[in-house]
DNA sequence: CAAACGATCGGCT
DNA sequence: GCCGATCGTTTGC
């Protein structure tokens, strides 16, 4: 049988609305994240991810399914982003993932630059410098890689199937093997108890694209 | 109405 | 490695 899929290929709702936000999560990394404003289009190589889940989950915004103005967008039908004020600084973008009505939500933490990089550059207020290898603070870390995408809280709730939509993420046929996948509690959420414990970060072993460093192990080695 | 608190980053030591 | 910035959201009084 020939291979007839077209890549790439927009990630659709059948992807997004699945139920298992660990796995989705998995499932992001090596896709690209695409932004497209104002004609602008600037795209990166999912390479670290973190999955939330309400009800059961103390680090998730919607830990026991309370619904706030701000997560309201967590319990709608996958497929949208959820971006949020972070520290009163970083604007920080996640996937809606399950059916409408579960709040679940994959942060995304790193991308490997690919398309726009001469933009990304000015709006992370970095300097270009043609010279060595593109710095990972360009686009390492939740809060850098939105500045460098251009995503902003005022774009919660967007969709990221609608043919119109101005975000979306695609899948370009890169195949990720398990034992590429390293997997480690998530950052920054000492408060969540037990659920802290978690290893719900999932990132590339070899990529330079990680916000923090290459410690822990990989999956199924 | 008041106040505490971040799913972080960058600058400085 | 440590620390301060900065402001919308949430919760408590």
């Amino acid at each position: 049988m020939p291979n007839l899929t077209p890549y790439p290929q927009r990630l659709s709702a059948g992807f997004y609305r699945r139920e298992d936000v660990v796995q989705i999560a998995k499932e992001l990394l090596g896709k690209v994240l695409v932004t497209a404003f104002d004609r602008i289009q600037t795209a990166g190589r999912i390479s670290e991810v973190e999955a939330y889940r309400a009800p059961d989950d103390r680090a998730c915004h919607a830990y026991g399914n309370r619904r706030t103005k701000r997560t309201e967008v967590m319990f709608q039908e996958g497929g949208r982003a959820y971006i949020y004020l972070c520290y009163g600084i970083h604007h920080l973008f996640n996937v809606v993932t399950a059916p409408e009505g579960m709040a679940h939500a994959v942060l995304i933490r790193g991308i490997e630059p690919l398309e726009g990089t001469d933009v990304m550059y000015q709006r992370r207020g970095i300097k270009l410098d043609t010279r060595g290898s593109m710095p990972a603070k360009l686009t390492a870390g939740p809060g850098a890689l939105a500045q460098a995408l251009g995503l902003h809280t005022q774009q919660t709730g967007h969709s990221l199937i609608h043919a119109d939509s101005e975000i979306w993420i695609e899948d370009r046929g890169m195949v990720i093997p398990e034992n590429a996948i390293a997997a480690g509690p998530r950052i920054g959420v000492a408060y969540a108890g037990e659920c802290a414990n978690r290893e719900w970060r999932f990132w590339l072993r070899d990529s330079r694209f990680v916000s923090r460093g290459n410690s822990s192990y990989d999956l199924k080695s």
